[in-house]
RNA sequence: GUCCCCAUCGACUAGUGGCCUAGGUCACGGCCCUUUCAAGGCCGAAACACGGGUUCGAAUCCCGUUGGGGACGCCA
């Protein structure tokens, strides 16, 4: 039997790094066994159906290079589906028509709640008369359906990640499968699909334990076999709690925008409550080699960002230079150094220079593209303490000569202006030590960089000699 | 409140009863390299939550306690 998982995301305008892991363990187990990966939206909640609560989900997918087999499904297209498949089972007499209200329920929640029980539904309207049922109807109720479930006994989830768990009937109640309007609600529309779809696997988060054993009902009410269940667990922010906006960035596109790589996020995301041995650094082929239910960690884990932008160096230290430099592109705009028009005519040539020069440096793409306010434009400031510090008036002296001795250098490349600097100062009886950092000062106005005749070739000419002619002034 | 899940360095984790005086990685500290900052190399500090069992032997199995998380909707 082939294997098909499905990744169920609720629109909600924005992956979240949480359910950018589900969806790759479910990607990569997809992959594993030569499966199918099936993208389905959970917008039963009828408002949710919305692009714009939609795309950014498709797209940071896509960015990640987590593409879908089959989909995107939309529950929202399939009401007519739920309905008929919860009309069956009020004929085989497996569900019934409850006429309580909402805020009938509500009270009665909410009463259970401060009474200190566990809110379950009363069972009301498990056995009502016909006359009962008629009186409903004339005062205008429209019905929702109810599951009948065991009054006793237990049910057991058999879960690939944490074994056996069992549920007491006690704890669950006669839950509503179709509302009131006709909409299903989210327990049974997942069973619904999961069903029709054929998913195999059921990989998703924690959270949901608590629910499969309704679903599992549900699945024994249609006489259907339960799929294999799989509960990741949870990404928790620094302080253990549920990560949320509070703590920073939390969805895909943050990170992106920041100047992450997709191979650095998938990297980290992996390793979050998955290990093999003592490997830290994957490629996809490898993710998908080693990957396995049984080697995910039960606990809930801490996102990291630190360990994440440690990954993002290593792939920036080890990617390929053209394309990084491409990437590197919007980040100029974004950075105020140039604009659109101005980042796209940069030759590919001077980023691939700056990535490999700088990428020891940098741990985001967008620290990668800062040194270029001083490389390729005069937009950039002095550090007043630096300045302070190196550009004393006998180092700007000796860096008027260099400016000096710097025009004769034909072919402006790291070498050469090397030599010309040593043998300038040689001459003076200075050693490079002496003016490196004033130099360093007086060209891109900070103390720290790549190396001082590689920075110099990339500047240009021109840039270095006329910088070097005012420094200090 | 009830139920469910979880528990190894600050963080991610290795570990599936003896290979453990507990290993790796990030972060942290020191040293080396060095024109700065990085990168790199070497070294270091740092954990089996607690209490009972089981066993010749327990980080590993069982029970309890504590702590953390989650669920209890005509939300998903």
């Amino acid at each position: 039997m082939t294997v098909r998982v499905r990744f169920a995301p609720s629109p909600t305008g924005e992956l979240h790094v949480g359910g950018a892991r589900t969806a790759l363990f479910n990607w990569l187990f997809a992959r594993k066994h030569n499966g199918v990966f099936i993208l389905r939206f959970e917008d039963t909640d009828i408002e949710r159906n919305r692009p714009e609560l939609i795309e950014p989900i498709l797209e940071s997918l896509r960015w990640l290079g987590l593409l879908w087999d089959e989909g995107p499904y939309f529950q929202s297209q399939r009401f007519a589906l739920y309905r008929e498949w919860a009309e069956r089972l009020l004929r085989e007499n497996k569900a019934y028509k409850c006429y309580c209200t909402p805020e009938e329920l509500e009270a009665k929640r909410k009463a259970a709640l401060s009474a200190k029980l566990k809110p379950k539904y009363d069972g009301r309207c498990r056995s009502l008369t016909a006359q009962e049922e008629q009186e409903f109807l004339r005062a205008g109720r429209q019905p929702a359906l109810r599951i009948k479930i065991p009054q006793c006994g237990t049910i057991t989830v058999e879960d690939a990640i944490r074994g056996k768990v069992e549920f007491d009937f006690s704890e669950l109640d006669d839950f509503i499968i179709l509302r009131s309007d006709g909409r299903p609600t989210y327990n049974f529309a997942v069973v619904v699909d999961d069903i029709t779809m054929g998913i195999t696997h059921v990989i998703r988060a924690d959270e949901h334990l608590n629910n499969t054993p309704k679903q599992i009902l549900i699945y024994q009410a249609f006489g259907h076999p339960v799929p294999v269940f799989a509960h990741v667990p949870m990404v928790l922010a620094k302080d253990r709690s549920k990560l949320s906006k509070r703590h920073g960035a939390t969805a895909v596109f943050e990170f992106r925008d920041r100047g992450v790589l997709p191979e650095a996020l998938v990297n980290y995301l992996a390793r979050l409550g998955w290990a093999h041995g003592d490997q830290e650094i994957f490629s996809r082929e490898e993710l998908i080699e080693n990957f396995s239910l049984a080697a995910v960690h039960p606990s809930a884990a801490i996102f990291d960002e630190e360990k994440l932008f440690w990954l993002n160096q290593h792939y920036l230290k080890t990617g390929d230079p053209k394309r990084l430099g491409e990437l590197l592109r919007p980040f100029l705009v974004k950075l105020n150094i140039l604009s659109d028009a101005e980042a796209q005519a940069v030759p590919i040539e001077a980023l691939k220079r700056m990535v490999v020069l700088f990428r020891e440096r940098a741990k985001t793409l967008s620290e990668l593209a800062e040194p270029a306010c001083y490389l390729l434009t005069d937009n950039f400031s002095y550090d007043p303490e630096a300045v302070k510090k190196f550009l004393t008036p006998d180092k700007t002296e000796l860096l008027r000569g260099l400016a000096e001795a710097l025009t004769s250098v034909e072919r402006f490349v790291a070498s050469e202006i090397e030599g010309a600097t040593r043998a300038y100062l040689e001459s003076q009886g200075r050693a490079l030590k002496e003016i490196a950092q004033a130099c360093r000062v007086a060209l891109t106005g900070r103390t720290t960089g790549a190396g001082l005749f590689e920075t110099m070739e990339l500047m240009g000419k021109d840039r270095v000699i006329a910088r070097l002619r005012q420094a200090g002034a």
